[in-house]
DNA sequence: ATGAGAATGGGAATGATTCTCAATGCGTCG
DNA sequence: CGACGCATTGAGAATCATTCCCATTCTCAT
């Protein structure tokens, strides 16, 4: 995987080592293909003691190849970084806290970004990334 | 202020009162027009405890006249619903935390709204609303 | 008034996350 | 190969926003 090539290079480029625990985290995350709670991440999971999986993921974040998103229920949810995924957006379910990736078709996803660039231009912010999430109730929650 | 009719509306029909604590909160939310943490809220006004703020809050949001919004610095904001004042996005510094309301232009917003609608069905998703932020560095910190 | 239930506020408790630190692993250079 | 330097580990302690507790106070309906 190219993936852990880069993640290997920029941990090294600051003098930090790709070990094995930051290696599984980076698949954990890369297998879900959605942001997951430490939790969720430890659950069920081997030698992946709590803290040290807390502060790779500090690590990695700080090395840009993770994001860490706050959420309502109290636990922070991690994913890879999107120079890694790629732009996406999130579908969460407002009651069960159940998240999945979301991709928005290009042409409106062109559109949002020229406009939020203007919008910020006015409000003389710079560099801009937006986030759109989309929030409601899963089919699970929703039909109770 | 037919803003406080209305919170007092609600709350009354679920056996709740809209003390001076509560209004208060309300107007402070009101005048401030962006999400506030809870040490903005409460710094340098008396008579404005603590816990009592934030068991106000609380209870306000479940009446569903405010917004509590994760964010990552680890204060929760909270502003008025958006019922009350009327759907909105934010811009957002991601080194100092302000954040501060924006609009976006009504075409766009019926176009993510339309699109947004068509994949959350998709998706089986019900009842969605959809939040977006702009997430960048203020006039402030973009210039160090 | 008066009684029932809502609200208050000070402090204790909770719980996710971060910090500490002794022990260990890894790489590098002689 | 050996050994030093430095990053990493993991178990538990510490932190800190937020929630809970509860005796007291307030409000409203009768």
């Amino acid at each position: 995987m190219e993936l852990h090539q880069e993640a290997a290079e920029r941990l090294a480029s600051s003098g930090r080592r790709y070990t094995r625990t930051r290696r599984r985290l980076v698949d954990i995350l890369a297998k879900a293909g959605m942001p997951l709670s430490l939790p969720a991440i430890v659950r069920g999971r081997k030698n992946l003691p709590q803290s040290s999986a807390y502060r790779n993921l500090a690590e990695l974040e700080t090395a840009g190849l993770i994001r860490r998103v706050a959420s309502e229920d109290g636990f922070a949810r991690y994913e890879l970084a999107e120079e890694l995924t790629g732009h996406h957006h999130h579908l969460m379910c407002s009651r069960c806290g159940q998240v999945q990736d979301l991709h928005i078709p290009a042409p409106l996803e062109r559109r949002l970004d020229r406009t939020l660039d203007v919008l910020a231009r006015e409000a003389a912010f710079a560099t801009v990334r937006h986030r759109l999430d989309l929030i409601g109730l899963c089919r699970a929650c929703g039909s109770t």
